[in-house]
RNA sequence: GGAGAGAUGGCCGAGUGGUCUAAGGCGCACGCCUGGAAAGUGUGUAUACGCCAAAAGCGUAUCAUGGGUUCGAAUCCCAUUCUCUCCGCCA
């Protein structure tokens, strides 16, 4: 959620820069203002009909106290009078209220301004490339083909047992999937991250602290008895940790990284693109979040990217990082970068990590604030990526990496599989 | 799931209808004292919104959450959530 004060004294800027994620706010901002206006009035009056009946009530006391019970009864009427006004009043604050609530929790966070224009996927800018596209030899097939050949990952029976998008990972499928969780996680707190294991399931307050509710309601599986939602990626548990809470300026950074499964009902994707792993309703990933002063959030974001790259590099995968134009960002964020792996099979590149700051839009949703060095209490900056999502990560190295021996796994990860060679 | 008890400021804890912007303690910050420190001592110590050009100041709300009773609620009533104890079930 954007700052109220912020859009009151930048409304033309915030305008503009929405409209690179090409959103046109300007009636919703015009809207917001003029309820802001008619909210302080409301509140004054309702403020200053309550001074006057608690003024009115000391001095019933005061003659209660002096035995001039008789003389209160005149003071009472009043207050019964002030009363009804007041109900009134708070009605309309209500309405007013939640009126310009709606509104603001529907406003995307405004893009950084180095955030290019564009529409879709096609207009995000390609800002690095690194590592070599293999030549795979005659024969090479995608990796639902390898899952079958070498018996790790079962699609058909995920279909049986739960449905589409719940593969079952068999033998050194399993193997190798528990081993990049932990490669990852191990990485992660090697690069100074505290390690959470975090709830799967969380309640409406969380999905509203990180963005994902209103906007994404349909996208989360629901627990309708219990009220709860399955967890879309850690970032909403892990992140909520710091919902409501006000961090000294020492604490900074704070640095998480969590395993989590993740879930997400993917209501409207169809056709190749869902393909064995590359489109999942389960899957794994590990997850880094920092919380950082709003000074430095964007170093922070650079470090995380590096961060993310080392990884794809201890793999052995050939990677491209693009920071996404307006109209591919996340309704959240205020600056994307977006790593792909090459995959060599399918020819094509899979989306595997995105790399975001959220500045205050999700701290001021959480209330998540610090103390600064003046002693001003104000809202943080929350971070987060994924480093990394498994799946199409498997994808991209049962593909890039298949011989006719077997499928060859990167010196990093044979540490934790145990083979350097599956067969 | 059943029965009972409870939820107060960063923490502990007092407070069962009016002076509660909540006693007392701990912690924390700053000062005094000290050669320095400890001890001692003094002062301060929440959040949000609003009024104000701004600071100071003032107003309103907040004692788990949401309603209600009352001129007046931390205190009484109702619902919800959570915690603890006992019983049941159970990985």
């Amino acid at each position: 959620m954007l700052e109220l004060n912020y859009i009151r004294e930048h409304t033309a800027e915030v305008a503009e820069r929405l409209a690179v994620k090409n959103i046109d706010a300007t009636e919703a901002l015009q809207s917001i203002i003029e309820l802001d206006t008619k909210r302080r009035e409301t509140q004054k009056e309702l403020d200053d009909n309550l001074a006057q009946s608690n003024n009115i009530a000391r001095e019933v006391g005061n003659l209660m106290k002096a035995g001039k019970a008789s003389d209160a009864s005149e003071l009472k009427n009043r207050v019964a009078e002030l009363k009804v006004i007041a109900k009134e009043l708070a009605e309309k604050l209500d309405f007013i209220v939640a009126e310009q609530t709606q509104l603001l929790i529907q406003l995307p966070n405004v893009p950084h301004a180095s955030v290019p224009k564009g529409k879709t996927a096609e207009d995000n800018q390609i800002v690095h490339s690194e590592g070599r596209m293999p030549e795979l030899p005659a024969g090479s097939v995608p990796h639902w083909d390898l899952a079958v050949n070498y018996d790790i990952i079962d699609f058909e029976l995920g279909n049986k047992v739960t449905g589409a998008g719940f593969p079952f990972y068999k033998g050194k499928g399993a193997r190798l999937q528990r081993a990049l969780i932990n490669f990852f996680l191990d990485e992660g707190i090697k690069a100074g991250y505290t390690e959470i294991q975090p709830p799967l399931v969380v309640n409406e307050a969380s999905g509203y602290g990180t963005g994902q509710l209103p906007d994404k309601d349909g996208q989360m599986y629901f627990c309708q008895i219990d009220r709860l939602y399955l967890i879309p990626t850690a970032e909403v548990p892990v992140t909520n940790i710091y919902r409501d809470v006000i961090l000294k300026a020492s604490q900074f950074p704070v640095k998480n990284v969590a395993y989590s499964n993740c879930f997400r009902r993917e209501a409207g994707s169809y056709g190749k693109d869902v393909r064995g792993l590359n489109r999942l309703h389960q899957f794994d990933k590990v997850e880094i979040v920092q919380i950082q002063h709003p000074d430095h959030s964007y170093e922070t974001l650079e470090e995380m990217r590096e961060h993310v790259a080392s990884l794809l590099r201890k793999l052995e995968l050939p990677f491209r990082i693009v920071k996404l134009c307006g109209g591919d960002m996340s309704f959240t964020s205020a600056l994307t970068y977006d790593f792909e792996v090459w995959s060599a099979a399918q020819q094509k590149w899979l989306e595997v990590s995105s790399v975001s700051n959220f500045e205050s839009f999700q701290a001021n949703r959480m209330k998540l604030r610090f103390k600064d060095e003046a002693g001003k209490t104000r809202l943080c900056h929350t971070l987060n990526g994924s480093a990394l999502a498994l799946p199409r990560i498997v994808a991209a190295l049962l593909e890039n990496n298949q011989t006719a021996n077997g499928i060859r796994i990167p010196a990093a990860l044979a540490t934790y599989t145990g083979f350097d060679l599956l067969t």
